[in-house]
RNA sequence: GGGCCCGUGGUCUAGUGGUUAUGACGUCGCGCUUACACCGCGAAGGUCCGGAGUUCAAUCCUCCGCGGGCCCA
């Protein structure tokens, strides 16, 4: 557990982050029933849920997750803080297929092969693995900080999880849903053996062929083949041929028919006749069809029904025979394939063209380039087969999703994924949702010897037809996405509707995801929630982007340096906060983050930055006679320019962070409060303190302690659900007095007081801050030493008290010799530099230093500067923009223009002066 | 083939129909000033991809083109 009484000296998140975590865990602060507990939120209260997006078993933390568990968990902790009764739940997806493979070739290292060990056995193997790796990603989880309810921890294949799996099955059974039918698929004829979705492939672009067959056609001299195939003699005799192209010339074992284009110069004299199909010579169909593309090959189609989809829909309008030559190992079925049988397909493919070309078949071979689709998993080639499936109607579930989005009622940020969205649900296909795996949810579906089904949560003791007691099974699984689908509510108690958390924290208040899984997971839990629940399953989807490397490249494992992009290393290097600053001060919605180090470093120098100013500010608190809590009722006359200015400021700053929050807008409120921490309060508040707080003859003490350390306090409390570990480790640190509660992680997120926003304020420090800003300047132009104290007389116009009481905050800045700073003198030296600001004119008299040519040119050239920019406004000014622009915005110019003017004049009597 | 996104100092990046275009990293000077060299102070650096149009006004809107990426067929 973390001593908060002995913290490092420097930021170091090894030596915090993890005690930390253990303690916050330990407190139960992640459970909403600590919240009620600690009476931090009403009974019944607004509450925020939100379900963290499972990640696969057999995986380790990648980035993509590290970004999910930064968002989700800054959405939850601010949430939280708000005082809403907060449920971030986790969990683990099995991942069917990814998981099956996963250990099949696990197993595979140690000779032991799937198919051999049987379905019972191996699913030990794969529940062992998932057993021992489950918890592990889960872990790692932590290591980012996620303050989610692990009591509430949930696994896809869980009992209770696996009960509302087959519940929302038997339901969109009965309703009709879902069905069960042979129908082409895309089929992974690979490792996966098995339907999957055409989300789940990848058309990739490959060099290939593209081989011009000849077909016999049957006419009065030719009435087939004579010879055996591969003879050489085949089609002797054949007097007439189709010509067409095709990129499979080993499907055409398959193909049922010869599609021609309508009105084809060459061929419509063969509409109707009869072509022979090489090898076994089939007799097949030559009909026309407007399917067939002119441009494409000879304008002639071979049709292969049982292996391509487009063909598929040819034949069926045409109604030619279907049949299958692939088998669902990628080889060629003996019953069609001749001397072909049992070869692998591709291997076919070079034989038959061999033979083709022996028989005077085959017209030529030209190269041809084009898209040609693998398995996402296994990377094999995807074969389009007929097969028996299970799918689900989708299109009625689509329109009310869609619906859900149009109204309004469920909103994606960026909204742009609305469309996205709306493109992809109306042209959605049914879903195939049965596989040919072992690892998920088995179809709960039985069949009796007498081919009667029917859908039952548990085994029926007989079929209700027949009462037949022999019943099987369904042998496939369903897609894991179905699973995942029900997500939202299959994690809080559905199917049943009395479970409290159910009751409670459904629908959910935000999904948030990556764009990728728009399609896969989105749209499905949407569909399933709105039919299973009748409600949307959230009000709100987050899409974050793709987290890349430096160059823009998607990591993947077989990256280079992949282990750079660990999130456990960077984690180790730079610690989770930092990690965490990166990812929300760099991301917008939906858009890709290439990650490289020097964010990394930028976002720890950051971390570091509010560590030290903590410790200059801790290390103080014994300077003031006692510590005060700053309120709005703090005597006023205590307070100084520079008080009321970082006051304003930090409300100002709290308002926009609001705001931003409550937009979603993560990156402009990280970079808010990073601008004003660092640039605002660091640069300028602290140091001003340091003169009261350091000069032994100042009184009060006690008022510049009192606001930096309430500055300090409320920046920590906003900060806290971007950079949890490091916030509460330096809160637990800081005087009692000010603090409510007992952990920052259920303190109250800051609200803006309003009463303490002033331009006023703001603009006479940043007077001061301008005025030192440019005697700095001078000094450097002059290549004044830096630790000089140099003169410094000042008009001060009509600015003299604020002037004089900033004089010390003047003189300390900007290294004047307090001895010789003077306001308002009669005679100004002629041998200075001199700045002019809003009506003032400051003279740094340097004798030796300043060289009257070098301020003579440097003022020169301001007014250069300054008339151009007048010429150019004049001429906006006389041209047709008075005319026809706004009012206000023609006002805003003449304004504007009257003080260049005026600069100009003043920067003209200097150069008289100078003269 | 259809659709979407992007092109902003050397690099990455925010943003907007109207004052001087944001920030980070990097670069160049100077500096160990009692929180911090993971720092401070100062500076340099931009044809907002190109072209045409709309407009009093375009980096922003429209169209065309070029370049990069993604999705769907």
């Amino acid at each position: 557990m973390i001593d908060f009484n002995n913290l490092p000296r420097v930021h170091d998140p090894q030596k915090i982050e993890k005690g930390i975590y253990e303690w916050w865990e330990s407190q139960g602060y992640f459970r909403p029933e600590k919240q009620q507990e600690l009476g931090l939120v009403e009974k019944n209260g607004p509450r925020f849920c939100i379900t963290l997006p499972p990640p696969n078993v057999t995986g380790i933390l990648h980035l993509g997750q590290a970004i999910v568990l930064t968002l989700e968990d800054l959405m939850t902790r601010y949430e939280r803080m708000k005082q809403k009764e907060t449920l971030f739940l986790p969990g683990t997806d099995h991942a069917g297929i990814a998981t099956q493979n996963v250990v099949e070739r696990e197993l595979a290292k140690k000779g032991v092969y799937r198919k051999e060990i049987g379905r019972k056995r191996f699913l030990e193997e794969v529940w062992n693995w998932t057993n021992k790796n489950q918890n592990t990603i889960l872990s790692q989880s932590k290591s980012m900080g996620a303050s989610c309810d692990w009591t509430r921890n949930r696994f896809t294949l869980d009992e209770k999880y696996h009960k509302a799996v087959i519940t929302a099955f038997k339901l969109l059974y009965d309703k009709g849903l879902i069905y069960r039918g042979e129908y082409m698929v895309n089929w992974c004829p690979g490792n996966c053996e098995s339907a999957i979705s055409n989300l789940e492939t990848e058309a990739e672009e490959h060099e290939s062929h593209l081989w011009y067959l000849k077909y016999p056609i049957i006419t009065d001299e030719w009435k087939g083949p004579k010879a055996e195939w591969a003879s050489g003699k085949w089609a002797e005799g054949a007097t007439e041929f189709i010509i067409l192209a095709t990129t499979r010339p080993e499907t055409l074992l398959g193909d049922t028919g010869v599609a021609i284009v309508p009105k084809h110069p060459e061929y419509s004299k063969y509409k109707g006749k009869i072509a022979v199909l090489p090898v076994l010579g089939r007799e097949i169909p030559v009909f026309e069809d407007s399917y067939v593309d002119p441009e494409f090959g000879t304008g002639a189609l071979k049709v292969t029904p049982a292996h391509d989809p487009n063909d598929n829909e040819i034949g069926f309008k045409h109604n030619l025979e279907v049949i299958t030559v692939i088998d669902k190992t990628g080889r060629m079925v003996p019953k069609y394939s001749g001397k072909y049988a049992n070869m692998d397909r591709f291997e076919c493919r070079d034989e038959i063209v061999k033979d083709l070309e022996k028989e005077g078949l085959l017209e030529k071979i030209e190269p041809y380039t084009h898209a040609i689709v693998h398995c996402q998993r296994c990377n094999s080639v995807i074969e389009p087969r007929i097969s028996t499936q299970w799918f689900m109607r989708t299109r009625t579930l689509a329109r009310e999703a869609m619906d859900v989005v149009r109204s309004g009622l469920t909103r994606m940020i960026p909204e742009r994924e609305e469309r996205r969205f709306y493109q992809w649900m109306e042209n959605i296909q049914d879903w195939c949702i049965s596989r040919q795996l072992w690892w998920g949810h088995q179809i709960p579906v039985w069949y009796c010897s007498n081919g009667h089904q029917v859908c039952e949560p548990e085994k029926p003791t007989q079929c209700p037809t027949c009462n037949d007691k022999n019943l099987k099974q369904d042998e496939d699984v369903l897609d894991t996405w179905f699973s995942s689908g029900l997500w939202p509510f299959a994690t809080l108690g559905w199917p049943d509707l009395e479970s409290e958390d159910f009751k409670r924290y459904y629908p959910n208040d935000m999904r948030e995801t990556g764009y990728d899984i728009l399609f896969f997971w989105v749209a499905r839990e949407m569909m399933l929630g709105l039919e299973l629940t009748k409600k949307s399953p959230y009000q709100m989807v987050y899409f974050h982007g793709i987290i890349r490397n430096e160059e823009g490249k998607k990591i993947s494992k077989s990256m280079e340096n992949i282990e750079q992009y660990d999130p456990l290393n960077i984690i180790e290097k730079y610690g989770a906060d930092p990690l965490r600053f990166t990812f929300i001060a760099n991301t917008i919605p939906s858009r890709d983050l290439n990650l490289g180090e020097g964010l990394l470093k930028a976002s720890k120098n950051f971390c570091n930055k509010i560590w030290q100013s903590t410790h200059y500010i801790l290390g103080n608190l014994d300077k003031a006679d006692k510590i005060e809590r700053f309120t709005t009722s703090y005597p006023k006359e205590k307070l100084k320019t520079g008080d009321h200015w970082i006051l304003s400021r930090l409300n100002q700053m709290v308002k926009k962070v609001n705001y931003y929050f409550e937009e979603y807008d993560y990156l402009n409120a990280s970079r808010e409060m990073r601008s004003f921490f660092w640039d605002e309060f660091c640069d300028w508040y602290i140091e001003i303190s340091k003169i009261r707080i350091y000069d032994e003859n100042e009184r009060d003490k006690n008022t510049p302690i009192a606001i930096l350390i309430h500055v300090l306090e409320i920046s920590l409390r906003l900060l806290h659900p971007i950079i949890p570990f490091l916030t509460e480790a330096l809160w637990q640190t800081m005087p009692n007095i000010i603090k409510d509660g007992p952990a920052l992680i259920v303190a109250k997120w800051p609200e803006p007081n309003e009463t303490l926003i002033n331009n006023m304020f703001d603009e006479n420090f940043n007077f001061i801050i301008k005025l030192i800003h440019e005697i700095r300047r001078v000094r450097k132009e002059f290549n004044v030493k830096p630790g000089l104290r140099i003169p410094l007389i000042i008009q001060t116009g009509d600015k003299r008290e604020l002037v004089e009481n900033n004089a010390s905050e003047i003189i300390t800045l900007s290294h004047i010799d307090k001895n010789q700073f003077k306001l308002d003198e009669a005679e100004v030296p002629k041998h200075s530099a001199q700045i002019i600001l809003q009506g003032i004119i400051c003279y740094i008299p340097l004798e030796e230093i300043i060289d009257l040519k070098m301020e003579t040119e440097r003022i020169s050239k301001q007014l250069k500067l300054i008339e151009e920019k007048i010429q150019k406004s004049e001429k906006k000014l006389s041209g047709p923009f008075a005319m026809r622009a706004n009012s206000e915005i023609v006002q805003i110019e003449r304004e504007n223009l009257d003080e260049l003017k005026e600069r100009k004049k003043v920067l003209e009597d200097q150069l008289d002066i100078l003269r």
